[in-house]
RNA sequence: GGCGCCGUGGCCAAGUGGUAAGGCGGCAGACUGCAAAUCUGCUAUUCGUCAGUUCGAUUCUGACCGGCGCCUCCA
C-alpha cells in the first residue's frame, strides 16, 4: 500500500503542493505567535486553530511534529503599556502569557513543542544582524539602529508578489524613517529610546544599546530550534507582507539557504463583515465564548465548517448552528458508548466514512469536507443502531473509527456535570415523574417534566430510564 | 493607484466542464401517553448580473455589480 498523498497550499508557488517532511518523519513547524499584551481575541484564535488542525492531520498521517509556536514579548505596544503603567515589559507579558496558555487549552489547541520568548533569543538575534552587516546585507544608519538593506537581497517580494515601487495611494504612510536609505528597507535592530531603558527593553549590542526589530525573533527562533530550513512556516493572512517577506530576507540573506520549504496562512475572521482587530473595536475573546456558554467544540466546528483559506464571518445565528451541531455529535458519542452492539452493515459505513475524512483531511486540510463526512456517518451510525443489532465487532470498529476522526476534528463537547444537589434534585423530580406516569396520570407527569425543563435541563425517556442533561 | 480573495437554498458551507455534499432551521411522517432524542421524506430546475467559449458552464474567458483583505510592526 502506498502512503496516502499529503497536499498542502504553499504561498511561495500559489499553489496546492504534495507534501512530506524533508527528514520523512518529522515536520518542522514554525506559527507565528502571539503578541503577549492582551489577551489574543478570537481571530487570533481561527488561525492557531488552523494551526492546530495542521498538526493534528499530520500526526494522523504518521508524522511527527516539532511545532515551534514564539511569544513576542517586546515590541511597540508592550513597551506602551509598560510604560503607562510604570512598569516593565515582563510584568505586562507574565500575567496575558498565562491568559493565552488558558485560552488555548479552553479550545483544546495542542501543545507545541516550544513556546520561546523572543526576550530569550537576544543573542541570537544579534548574531543573525552581525552575519547581514558582513554580508553588505544590513547598515547602520544615522539614528543608531541597523537597518535591511532590501535592494541588496534579489529574491524581496518573491512570497509576497508585492512590486515595491507601486506602494501608493491608499496604503498606510510611511513615517518618520528619515534615515533609512530606502523607504523600504526595514529595521533588524532599533536603537533603544529612553522608555525602552525605563521598561526593560534595551539590550547591549555592536551598534550601542538597543531591542531587535519585529521580524528577527522570529528568524533567530526558527532556525535556532527547527534548522535553517523549515518544513512549513505559518501564520495569520496579514503576517505575508511584510513580516513573513522580512523574515525571508533576513533568513536567507544570513544562510544563503531556502528559509521555509512550505508557507502556509489562514485567512480572517470577520465579524460584522470586517476584520476583527483590536484597532476596530469589534473583537471577541475566549473569555467572552466562555460566557456566553459557547462550548469549545462549538467554536472548533464552527472555525473548521469553513475552509482555512476562506474568510469565515462569525455571526450568533452560525455559532448557534454549530452548538446545535456538536451537540448531536456528544448525543452520538455516548449511544456508541453506551450500545451493546451493533449491526454488521456498521463495519462497511465506518470504514468509508474514515476513509472519506483523511481524504478531505489530507487534501489541503478541507475540515468543512470532513464534517460533513462525519454528520453523514453520525445518520447512517444511527440508523443502523436503531436496528439493536448484536455484532460486537462492528460496533468496536465505528469506535474506533470515530476516535480517529474525533483524534484531528476534536468536537465532541465537554459534558458539563452539574452539581450535586441540581442533581439529587432532578433525580428526586424524575422519580415523581416516574410514579405519575405509572400512575397514568400524564397531566402531573408533564407538569413536572415542565419544571425540570424551566430549570435548563433537558430530558428524554428511553427504553432504558429517563436520561437527563443541562442544556 | 497596485495586488489578491470572495458572492451557491432562511442561515452556515463543500463541490465539479456533464447536470448542486453536509450542518443549522423549517415542514410532514415513523417511534412516544405526550414530548425529547433518533430515523424517513420534503425544503436551490438552480449556483451575483450580462455576454462569450463549448455538444454541454455553477465550474473556463471577459465585462459589470456587490462584499472583504493586503500594500511596514495587524492572526
Amino acid at each position: 500500500m502506498t502512503a496516502p498523498d499529503f497536499r498542502l497550499y504553499n504561498t511561495l508557488t500559489r499553489k496546492v503542493e504534495s507534501f512530506s517532511p524533508a527528514d520523512g518523519k518529522t515536520v518542522r513547524i514554525y506559527t507565528c505567535g502571539p503578541t503577549v499584551y492582551r489577551p489574543a481575541h478570537l481571530g487570533n484564535f481561527r488561525t492557531f486553530l488552523f494551526e492546530d488542525l495542521l498538526r493534528r492531520a499530520i500526526e494522523l498521517r504518521g508524522w511527527k511534529v516539532k511545532q515551534v509556536m514564539n511569544l513576542t514579548d517586546v515590541d511597540d505596544k508592550i513597551i506602551k503599556a509598560a510604560s503607562e503603567q510604570g512598569t516593565t515589559i515582563a510584568e505586562v507579558t507574565a500575567p496575558i502569557t498565562k491568559i493565552f496558555h488558558a485560552d488555548r487549552a479552553f479550545l483544546r489547541i495542542q501543545d507545541a513543542e516550544l513556546y520561546p520568548k523572543a526576550t530569550d533569543h537576544i543573542p541570537e538575534m544579534i548574531e543573525i544582524v552581525k552575519r547581514l552587516v558582513d554580508k553588505k546585507l544590513a547598515y547602520k544608519a544615522d539614528d543608531g539602529s541597523v537597518y535591511f538593506a532590501i535592494d541588496k537581497f534579489k529574491d524581496y517580494g518573491k512570497l509576497s508578489r508585492l512590486d515595491t515601487r507601486e506602494v501608493k495611494a491608499g496604503a498606510r504612510v510611511i513615517q518618520d524613517d528619515y534615515s533609512k536609505e530606502n523607504a523600504q528597507d526595514f529595521a533588524l535592530w532599533k536603537a533603544a529610546k529612553p522608555e525602552d531603558e525605563r521598561t526593560g527593553a534595551a539590550w547591549d549590542s555592536p551598534w550601542g544599546r538597543g531591542r531587535p526589530g519585529w521580524h528577527l525573533e522570529c528568524s533567530a527562533m526558527a532556525m535556532k530550534y527547527l534548522g535553517e530550513t523549515l518544513d512549513i512556516h505559518c501564520g495569520g493572512i496579514d503576517l505575508i507582507f511584510p513580516h513573513h517577506e522580512d523574515e525571508i530576507a533576513q533568513s536567507e540573506g544570513s544562510t544563503g539557504k531556502l528559509f521555509s520549504r512550505f508557507w502556509c496562512h489562514g485567512e480572517f475572521l470577520l465579524t460584522e463583515g470586517s476584520k476583527m482587530a483590536k484597532r476596530l473595536g469589534n473583537v471577541a475573546t475566549v473569555q467572552d465564548l466562555r460566557d456566553q456558554g459557547v462550548p469549545a467544540a462549538a467554536f472548533r466546528h464552527f472555525v473548521f465548517s469553513t475552509h482555512y483559506r476562506k474568510q469565515l464571518n462569525m455571526s450568533s445565528e452560525a455559532l448557534e448552528g454549530s452548538i446545535e451541531g456538536v451537540r448531536r455529535i456528544g448525543d452520538f458519542v455516548q449511544r456508541l458508548a453506551e450500545a451493546k452492539g451493533a449491526t454488521p452493515e456498521l463495519e462497511k459505513i465506518a470504514a468509508d466514512a474514515e476513509a472519506e475524512v483523511t481524504a478531505a483531511l489530507f487534501d489541503d486540510l478541507n475540515a468543512p469536507i470532513a464534517l460533513g463526512a462525519l454528520f453523514t456517518f453520525i445518520r447512517k451510525a444511527n440508523a443502523e443502531l436503531d436496528r439493536n443489532g448484536v455484532d460486537k465487532r462492528a460496533l468496536e470498529t465505528a469506535r474506533k473509527a470515530f476516535g480517529r476522526i474525533n483524534s484531528v476534528l476534536d468536537v465532541v463537547p465537554e459534558s458539563v456535570g452539574a452539581d450535586p444537589e441540581i442533581a439529587r434534585w432532578v433525580e428526586e423530580r424524575l422519580t415523581a415523574r416516574k410514579d405519575a406516569r405509572s400512575r397514568r396520570e400524564f397531566a402531573e407527569a408533564d407538569r413536572i417534566r415542565a419544571e425540570i425543563e424551566s430549570k435548563g435541563i433537558a430530558i428524554e425517556d428511553t427504553p432504558h430510564g429517563t436520561k437527563w442533561r443541562l442544556r
